[in-house]
DNA sequence: GTCTATAACCCGATAGAC
DNA sequence: GTCTATCGGGTTATAGAC
């Protein structure tokens, strides 16, 4: 072999430039979505040409597919205590530094078709986990609010930039988040049961 | 005056056919949000020629301002508990039959900036009076979660048809997030330190 | 491997005939 | 008031030169 850190291979010279590709059609796709985001666009901020994108990844659908592919931040089964615990951990680590594919996933599911069915995908084996560590004849019902609530957060951090959720730190929201998880995930009657407030 | 159910004046089939296409305009804005749907195809939907949308409305925007026009769905204002009640029973009727103007903002707020700008305009003075029904000092914070609550609950059951909360019953859900208004509404420490929980 | 040129098809908006 | 034709722009995708 020649000296490889003089001169990379053509495979290492692609990988390096498909790679810079992805990352900027990541970070396209997350700032505008899919629709407004161009091929062309991506190809300029990459550096390189716009027909070069094309020959890479042949079309936009599979630029999209290839950038925007979710690293299925699994929950480790156990009890309720440490599914709601992991959870609010992975909540946590999405909300301190932005996950740049997962938003380019959000942003784009709500035009795009093929987006939404990859968050569906991403978003459905963790929904059973959660399901299935909740003790209630509704925990399906539960788990979804759960998986709700962190999506919830996150848009409006991140996407709608409402509120002071954009600037609060991750561990303030975490802990307010806390007895919300646990009472939907424990099924524990509230401490107020002397209002059911009926009147309005 | 001529028969006025025979022979509608000018005016008045011009009132018909501009509610038309306001209605078509709504529907797509609300199915495919605001970059998939085409003056073209709203147009057409409507049963008119596409030039006579761009001479009622001027432009696209135009056409989806009117279209999408928030009816600003207020809380009163009262003590902790009476707001969180309201906004309870504001997301209850919002969960049985969404309004299809605000899915069209709903839709398109991750794309188009007028929607957004919209969205925020329509969301923050409920911001401002739930922040005030919150008696701590992260009361922004705490506001701003419920808000997150309710708009991630809203996308998932009926943007993103996610989980069960797709079909759920609004009485269900309202019950089952009654709990976690509470705690964050009323800053109240959960009971867990104990460990209330029947079974790990 | 990289880039230029262009095909083929959309769009929003405009101008003008009837 | 309604519609046809078209302008000027954008897009993805393809074909081919270097």
């Amino acid at each position: 072999m020649t000296d490889p850190s003089a001169r990379p291979t053509r495979a290492q010279q692609r990988r390096q430039t498909e790679e810079n590709i992805l990352a900027a059609a990541r970070q396209m796709f997350a700032e505008l979505g899919y629709d407004r985001t161009t091929i062309r666009a991506v190809a300029k901020v990459a550096g390189v040409d716009a027909g070069l994108v094309m020959h890479y990844f042949g079309t936009k659908d599979e630029l999209f597919s290839r950038a925007a592919t979710l690293p299925a931040d699994e929950l480790p089964g156990g009890t309720t205590e440490q599914v709601t615990e992991a959870l609010l951990a992975s909540l946590a680590k999405r909300l301190d530094g932005e996950p740049v594919a997962s938003l380019a996933v959000l942003r784009s599911m709500l035009t795009n078709t093929d987006a939404a069915d990859r968050y569906r995908a991403a978003a459905e084996p963790q929904l059973s986990q959660i399901t299935a560590a909740i003790p209630t004849a509704d925990a399906e019902l539960r788990a979804s609010l759960l998986s709700a609530i962190v999506h919830g957060v996150i848009i409006e951090r991140y996407l709608l930039r409402l509120g002071r959720l954009a600037d609060a730190s991750p561990d303030q929201i975490i802990e307010l988040l806390r007895p919300c998880f646990r009472i939907l995930a424990t099924a524990q009657t509230p401490p107020s049961t002397s209002q059911p407030v009926t009147d309005g």
